[in-house]
DNA sequence: CTATTGACATCTTATATAAGACATATCATT
DNA sequence: AATGATATGTCTTATATAAGATGTCAATAG
C-alpha cells in the first residue's frame, strides 16, 4: 500500500490536523480575493496539487467549509465561494417568520443614514477607539406593507465610505449583499443577543405600535474573515404578528 | 484495486446514498434503546461488518450523526450515544446568558404540577387528540438567587406518568435529564418561537416583575426520535439582567 | 439552410472502499 | 509506579465508480 510521505508532526500545543491547515490556506485565499463572492474556487484535484497534499485532505477541509457557509458545493458544477447575492442565502441572518403562512415579501425602507463618532459602547463592540468616525444607518423592514423591524446599523466609516441614503435608494439588495458587492465586506458570522423591552417614542413612532408596548431587542454583531467585528446593529422586532424562529438541535 | 461490491442502485425517486441508509440503520438501534444513552456504541469495523459496508461508510454515518449531536465521539475510547446527563451537554437547549459575567449556577423550584386534557392547541401541537390526557408543570429557574424563567412545560401524560412535584424536588437533574432516566424518551430537536410580551399577573409575579413590563416568550416543541414531538414549553424569561443568546453563521 | 435532437467526451463533485501511521485510553503485568 | 500489549478512534492517502453539468458535433427534421 502507498506510504503516506513523512511528515513532521509537531505534537505540540500548536498541532493541528493536515485538513485544518489547508482550510487556513483557503481561508487565507477568501480573505485576500483570489477567489471573490460567487466565484468557482479549483477543483479539488487542482487544490490538492497545489497544496501537495491528496485530493481527500482538500475535500474534508473543503466540507467543514461548506458547513460553515464559507464555500458551497454543487455536484458537476464545482464549489463556489458562498455570497448574500445569492437569493438563496439572501436573509442567512434573519430569522423571522410569520404567526401563520409563510413571510411576504419585504420592502426595506431607509429613514437615516448620520455620521458620528464611537462613543464607549460602539468603540467596545467593534474594537476600535472612542472617537473613531462611523456611520449610523436607521430604517424600517416591512413586510405585507407592515412595519415590522426597525433597525439600527453602526458600521465603521473607515469601511464603509460615500455611504448615504441615495446609495441606499438606489439599490435593492440586501444590506449585506451591498456590503459585499460594494465595499467588499463580506459577514461571515454573527452574534445575536434578545431581549424584551418597552418601545420608546423612536421605535413606537417606527413601528406604529403604542409607547411602552412590549418588543424583542435584537441586537447584533456581524463579523468578517478573521473573527473581525464590522457591524452594530440594534433591532426592534414588533412580535405582534411575526416572531423569531430558532432551531436548537 | 479493490472493486466495490456489486450493488443494486435503485436511483429511483427515493434513492439515497449508501452512508445514509446506514445512518438510518444506526439511527433505529438507537431508537429501539440497542444502546442506552451514554453507551458506547459498537466500533466503526464492527458495525461495518455488521452492515456489510466498509469502515470509511459507517465513518460517514456517524460523523453525521455527531453533527446532529446524537452521538459524541471520544478518540481513543469509542463513540457514544449523546445524553442529557452528561454535564457537557447538560444545557444544551438553553440559550439563556448573563449580561455580563458567567451563568452562575441555577436553581429549579417546582411550582405545580397538576393534570389536564389537551386543548385545541396543545392538541395540535403535541400531534394528539383534543382531550387526550396531559400534564402540566410550571415552574421557576433561579440564577443567584433571582428569578429569571418561569417555565410552562406541557407534556403527553402518557409518555410520562407517575410525574409528580414531589418526583421533581426528589431530583436535582436537568428536566430532560429526568425525562431520558426515568422515561427514556430522549430529546434531540427542538423549534423555539421568540416574541416580547407583556408580564400577566402570574409571571409578573413569579419572576418578581411588575405586571405589564416586558417579557421574553420562548415557546418551545421539544422532539424525539422519528421527529415525533413530545414537549411544548412557555419560557417567560425576565431580561434585565440576562438575555437569550444566539449564534448565527 | 436552420433548428433541434442525440451521442459523446469531458469537466466536476459524490460515493465507496481499503490501508497505513498514529494518538489515546484501558488494563494487565512487572 | 512504570511498562507494555491491546483496542479504538483519528488522520491521511489512494483508487475506483457514479452521477450531474456542459460543450461539441454530426445526424436529422422541418
Amino acid at each position: 500500500m502507498n506510504r503516506p510521505p513523512a511528515r513532521t508532526l509537531p505534537l505540540s500545543p500548536t498541532f493541528s490536523p493536515l485538513y485544518r491547515q489547508i482550510k487556513e490556506l483557503i481561508l487565507a485565499s477568501l480573505e485576500s480575493g483570489e477567489w471573490g463572492p460567487g466565484d468557482a474556487i479549483p477543483s479539488e484535484s487542482d487544490l490538492a496539487q497545489r497544496f501537495g497534499v491528496s485530493q481527500g485532505t482538500v475535500r474534508k477541509a473543503i466540507d467543514e467549509m461548506a458547513a460553515d457557509n464559507l464555500l458551497v458545493r454543487r455536484q458537476g458544477k464545482g464549489t463556489f465561494v458562498a455570497t448574500h447575492n445569492d437569493p438563496h442565502s439572501f436573509f442567512r441572518f434573519l430569522r423571522l417568520a410569520a404567526n401563520e403562512g409563510v413571510l411576504p415579501t419585504s420592502r426595506s425602507v431607509p429613514l437615516e443614514c448620520t455620521r458620528a463618532r464611537a462613543g464607549t459602547d460602539v468603540a467596545r463592540i467593534l474594537g476600535m477607539a472612542v472617537g473613531t468616525p462611523i456611520v449610523i444607518l436607521r430604517r424600517v423592514l416591512y413586510f405585507a406593507d407592515k412595519p415590522v423591524v426597525f433597525d439600527e446599523v453602526y458600521l465603521p466609516a473607515e469601511l464603509f465610505p460615500d455611504f448615504s441614503l441615495d446609495f441606499l435608494n438606489a439599490n435593492d439588495e440586501s444590506l449585506y449583499s451591498l456590503f459585499e458587492s460594494r465595499y467588499g465586506v463580506r459577514m461571515i458570522r454573527a452574534d445575536e443577543r434578545l431581549r424584551a423591552v418597552s418601545a420608546d417614542r423612536v421605535s413606537a413612532a417606527a413601528l406604529d405600535v403604542a409607547e411602552g408596548s412590549p418588543l424583542l431587542l435584537v441586537e447584533r454583531v456581524a463579523f468578517t474573515y478573521g473573527d473581525k467585528p464590522v457591524e452594530w446593529r440594534r433591532g426592534f422586532y414588533s412580535t405582534a404578528n411575526h416572531h423569531y424562529h430558532n432551531e436548537l438541535s
